[in-house]
DNA sequence: CATGAATGAGGATTCATTCAT
DNA sequence: CATGAATGAATCCTCATTCAT
């Protein structure tokens, strides 16, 4: 197993936006604004005011961007929910043949994400729960379909005989856990680069599944 | 390793509450409903009336016990921090010499805790942020206090060679993470139980550690 | 007029307190708090929580001693406005003959009062209005009695030519105004000693009057 | 010296307006009702409520105009202090030369504010105690450099030999504490009008100061 | 006398949202 | 799109007062 295998590998810069600057006018900088404020106080810590100050934009302007602060909420999951897939998928699809290649590269990404948008993966581990009805169903649906994509991997490896563990079908939850609560504490200017993350998590999660790694 | 080894075995209901009847009056009431309401809805989307009126007592009466709401949720913190902390040391403590033995041990009673005290674990997860100065400080280094129950294990663990991972200076974090983590789906009525939670969690840590487990 | 002339010079430690420490068991030491913080933040300023506290009591014995907050404020009241009455006529009383010479004795002993009894002055010239019906109206009338003596000496004095203003009617307020106003700016460590404030004010007030002060 | 002389003699529906009408939507309407309300129960006895029912509007309304209610205090205190400087430095400019006629110009300009804007001489007697920092400072200098105004002449005239008093450093103190006292009883429609008042004031003043009036 | 618990009303302030411009 | 004014409900917390002990 190469632990030092590449990771998507972008200058910090060129990380891609979130959110970018398309939209129209303030879009843009509201959606930031709102990303920012809830992951620093959560939902119901960032008022609208809060946010419209920080967006630099007026109170009631917000209103003829998003009708509700939970639909605010929910176009901000969805689009980190959106990016995240794809960018699994997209890292599974171009992983080799192996399931535990195809696992790790899926890990890489996934702590990729996390630390490349951090405010947005602590938005979803916590907030989802002030959304209602189709908002949150959607919001839901996303993030599972993710959570599959790792299911699958553990359940073809397992069936394989390539992840030996006796408890496989839980596994991956908690793989998505302890990656996802790199959230909480990552701090880019510290000890770990974003790539020893990966190395790590991606080591942790193959150990965890009690993979085979030598060549049988 | 035994992986059905015993788990504190209490029936659910035996479980000793984190609150107790102690205190006088209506503090008992009041931090239970308190402890309920901000797992369910944040610390900002549970209000001092909704507490007032899940304790069955009036709004001005909860001051009589509690100075802020801030002060509530730092109680509620406390007390959970404390017990977990206990009983963690304490499984530790009665385990076996051999440091696998231990950290299995810790494990197990970290999980149980987690399924006990699902809603105050829940709220250790993400309400600390809400707190300040004093309180908070006490708080955090209470957490983190158990933190390094763990990470001394593992360390220890690394330094005699039992466990090979190359990266035993952040696997704590990642193990109490997919531990903690069981707070946001667990159902005591699911397809698990306590007890599953606790073997597989073990084993899930001492995989990830790349635990030598037996003599080879 | 001899300016320097004596006033009741005790040592500030020898003025007689306005509570002292009759009253039953906690009594004075509630008054004494009522009457500090009335002072200090206004009656409404002042939270009978507050005042208990500063007395060394709890909220509820406060009940013991007065039956409400206004009830408190009038009986500090009626104890300051009937200590200023009294030194007030006891100053005319022991002055010689003459309305001038009399005159400046009333203005020293009211001087005085307010400097030794700043804090009840304070209270006496603003929060009056808090207290209603029976409350207020024997407030009132004992203020109005102790400015009846010194409208009385203006009138006599007028009379009888020693006074020449032409307008004598309502000059005893205007006496009363600058010498009550002392209350809100005087410092016992300042650059005026309380007898420097009687001896300017005595002078002050017949000066205002128009007094004839040769010997005619 | 004429005690007749005239007065600035508005009718008083023509004094113009503390507040006047320019503001934004209900600006002015709040202003009236915090003056009217803080003049009559004091500033802590006022509430918010009662100033946006009497403002007629609502509650909440109340902070798109002032950020708090301090702040609103202190807005009313510092436009009455202003307009008062104002009249008082205007009149004293317009007077002739003498510093006696100035200083009757002045007090007559006092006095005349103190009957035309009332409610705003009660709260600025007795409510700068409820202002703190920043607001506090900006409403004490406006009222001291008032207090100036009179201290200078008094000074001036002590000086010259105009007024003898053998107290003239805290004369103008006591001028000024009888001349704003009108404010706690006059009545619009008692026994003495504005002009009497005027008269009365100057009068009392110059006489307080031992003003040699004649040429001798 | 003395206390702690209890309460309903009310304190200042902020909330998400609407609407006319 | 963009704004400022407006609002009713809700925020945390404190109020004066009562009552059982």
């Amino acid at each position: 197993m190469n632990d030092r295998s590449p990771v998507p590998d972008l200058m910090p810069d060129l990380v891609p936006d979130l959110i970018g600057d398309s939209g129209r006018g303030n879009e843009a900088a509201i959606l930031r604004a709102a990303l920012r404020l809830y992951a620093e106080r959560g939902f119901n810590g960032a008022s609208m005011r809060d946010i419209a100050r920080a967006a630099g934009t007026s109170l009631s302007n917000l209103y003829n961007y998003f009708p509700s602060k939970a639909r605010l909420l929910a176009e901000l999951l969805n689009r980190a929910n959106a990016l995240l897939s794809a960018q699994v998928s997209s890292a599974v699809h171009t992983a080799g043949e192996g399931v535990a290649e195809q696992l790790g590269a899926a890990v890489r990404a996934y702590v990729s994400f996390v630390a490349d948008y951090q405010t947005a993966m602590l938005i979803a581990l916590s907030e989802v729960r002030h959304l209602e009805g189709e908002e949150r169903t959607q919001v839901v649906a996303e993030r599972d379909r993710n959570q599959e994509i790792f299911e699958d991997l553990v359940a073809a490896g397992a069936a394989s005989g390539v992840f030996t563990t006796p408890y496989p079908q839980d596994a991956a939850r908690s793989i998505l856990a302890m990656c996802s609560t790199i959230a909480t504490w990552y701090h880019p200017e510290g000890r770990l680069t974003k790539q020893d993350l990966c190395d790590q998590h991606a080591r942790y999660a193959l150990a965890l599944l009690e993979g085979r790694v030598d060549g049988r």
